[in-house]
DNA sequence: GCCGTTTTCGGCCCGACTGTTTTCAGTCG
């Protein structure tokens, strides 16, 4: 275990990624063997999806992870004990870190890439640009006008290029990519697949997966349609554009009689679907969008539904959002895999604001729109009276009490009394425990000093986690997925103190947040702890981003069982007297 | 470099599209 002041060079899981993939291409740029580079990339997509690897070295888990045996295990303690490590700085004395940039251009692999610096000395965007000016690249072979034309066209997108989408605005433009498809020659199915399906915080393109009996037709309307900024590709079943802002639709169309295999290619994750195809193929079946292979008898099999892809290959079917390979296949085989919690399962919502805070709707719209999504119960949780002009003072919360509960019997809903209590900077909250008692449920969230030391904000939402009158910890790290990453905590040691306390911890859908992140529900699963699927909406139509808190708690393999709302009103208040009388 | 429901050594996913080519290498997902 990590304990506490231990001088460690904090890399995030995601830091950790994408130097394992530096590695990748930089050894692959040096001409090393391709199942040697390959391997750092699984071990960086093992890490992405891993919980959080300080606790793994700590407990000595690493090895555990599929794809990171010995070697390249000690590069990552390496790496998170100095925050570099040697085999990476030899490889930056061969290329330049600015060559990521020419391989960052469309069109431009690594073996153009690594023509180019050997040749020419093109090292940097720059350099690519100046030898393009010059005319120099028409000498390379396999290099003629249109390839160059593409090239220039990269360049501008790669300058122009936004980050990748959030989970929630990638919805919304698949959305409108499909309503347009459908208006044009008939589709049989129509659905947005790829990292989007598996619910991934942000995605880098949109995949879009369609069954026609018109697909060269269904292609054509598709390029054509006016919001297609750049077409990249045009064939017979694929094509792909850009969109203003430079984020990638591709489109796939194949007859409907293959939906379930085109589905689930395109589902993926790419990691995912390796795994799927070496195991299959040590069956002697090959898999790919077109159906089952049977390598021995020649047979194909087409599937109409994911379902029948998976028993097909003697697999329990694998939920999208589980598809990362970090061990589902193992579970899928021994019929092991957890049964996910559904949106239907949730029974009640405990985080939304109204005008009373920072909210856009009245108290009554905010309840009544709660009744209106089927809700046994909720809770309305504005802000305390630290943040100023938006929080509630003492006796502002007991005014609220007495009318949210008339509301709720209005709309024939149990509105709970709640608050979205500040924890402050030392670890006590922001009302005395004698007002907090007077509250149903208790939302606990750090919104200030947030650039504590590791030490310091860990002690601090354990002393959270031991108030009796603290129900649920409000988006546990604080992340903001374009801005953010988190406040610094011992993530082990605060689960262990949430689950110890019974104290749980929420899974918040607010779009830009989706916190606790999902490896790391993952890894709080392990410690036993309770959490919660919630909304934070800030006005009535947010309270739709429960969806996306559950999608999230399904990516954590979390199950009906390990959630707080989804248990009648009876296990909610038993939950939260429990905690209440171990204290006293 | 990793890994095993054929293997601790000998394998390692699959196919569409492009631009340049007279048969394919490179890129992408």
């Amino acid at each position: 275990m990590l304990r506490l002041g231990e001088a460690w060079t904090l890399l995030t899981n995601a830091e950790i990624a994408r130097k394992l993939n530096e590695i990748r291409t930089l050894m692959e740029l040096a001409g090393e063997p391709y199942f040697k580079f390959t391997a750092y990339e699984r071990a960086a997509s093992a890490i992405e999806n891993a919980g959080p690897v300080n606790d793994l070295i700590a407990a000595g888990e690493l090895l555990v992870l599929p794809g990171i045996g010995k070697s390249i295990a000690a590069t990552i303690e390496e790496l998170c004990s100095s925050g570099d490590c040697g085999l990476l700085r030899d490889l930056y004395v061969r290329f330049p870190p600015t060559i990521f940039e020419v391989l960052g251009v469309s069109g431009i692999g690594v073996k153009t890439a690594a023509t180019l610096f050997e040749r020419f000395g093109i090292a940097s965007l720059a350099d690519l640009e100046a030898a393009i000016e010059a005319g120099k690249l028409a000498e390379m072979p396999r290099m003629g006008p249109k390839t160059i034309e593409n090239m220039k066209r990269g360049i501008l997108a790669y300058k122009g290029r936004s980050r990748r989408t959030p989970l929630a605005r990638a919805k919304a433009i698949a959305a409108t990519v499909m309503a347009y498809v459908r208006e044009g020659p008939p589709v049989a199915r129509l659905l947005a697949a790829g990292s989007l399906r598996r619910g991934e915080v942000t995605v880098g393109d949109v995949d879009i997966v369609c069954t026609s009996e018109e697909a060269a037709a269904v292609i054509d309307w598709f390029v054509r349609w006016e919001s297609a900024h750049a077409v990249l590709a045009e064939g017979p079943t694929k094509a792909s554009i850009w969109l203003e802002g430079g984020l990638q639709i591709d489109l796939r169309v194949l007859p409907d009689h293959v939906y379930g295999n085109l589905l689930q290619h395109f589902t993926g994750s790419r990691e995912h679907n390796i795994q799927l195809r070496e195991f299959s193929l040590r069956k002697s079946l090959r898999v790919s969008e077109n159906g089952i292979l049977n390598l021995e008898s020649g047979d194909v099999t087409t599937c109409a539904s994911e379902e029948e892809v998976y028993a097909a290959l003697g697999l329990q079917f694998i939920p999208p959002e589980l598809r990362s390979g970090i061990g589902e296949l193992e579970l899928a085989k021994n019929n092991a895999l957890p049964r996910l919690v559904e949106l239907a399962d949730v029974r009640g919502d405990f985080h939304m604001h109204s005008t009373w805070s920072d909210g856009r709707n009245d108290l009554e719209e905010m309840i009544a729109a709660a009744a209106a999504r089927g809700y046994e119960y909720h809770s309305i949780s504005e802000h305390s009276q630290g943040r100023g002009r938006v929080g509630l003072d003492p006796a502002e919360l007991r005014a609220q009490r007495q009318k949210v509960r008339e509301l709720g019997d209005r709309h024939h809903i149990v509105t709970l009394c709640s608050n979205e209590v500040d924890i402050l900077p030392d670890g006590s909250l922001d009302f005395p425990d004698e007002v907090l008692a007077e509250l149903d449920i208790v939302v606990a969230s750090v919104h200030s000093a947030i650039n504590q030391s590791r030490d310091e904000m860990t002690r601090r939402l354990i002393r959270a986690c031991e108030n009796p009158f603290v129900t649920i910890i409000g988006h546990p790290t604080g992340r903001m997925i374009e801005s953010f990453a988190g406040y610094e905590f011992d993530y082990d040691a605060v689960f262990a103190a949430a689950a110890r306390t019974g104290t749980a911890l929420e899974i918040d859908g607010q779009a830009g947040r989706l916190d606790l992140p999902a490896p790391l529900a993952r890894r709080a699963k392990e410690f036993g702890a309770t959490f919660t699927v919630d909304s934070d909406a800030h006005d009535a139509t947010q309270l739709e981003n429960i969806e996306l808190a559950v999608t999230q708690a399904r990516r954590a393999g979390l199950t009906k069982d390990d959630l707080l709302n989804t248990r009648p009103l009876d296990g909610v208040r038993a939950f939260v007297a429990a905690k209440r009388s171990r204290a006293a």
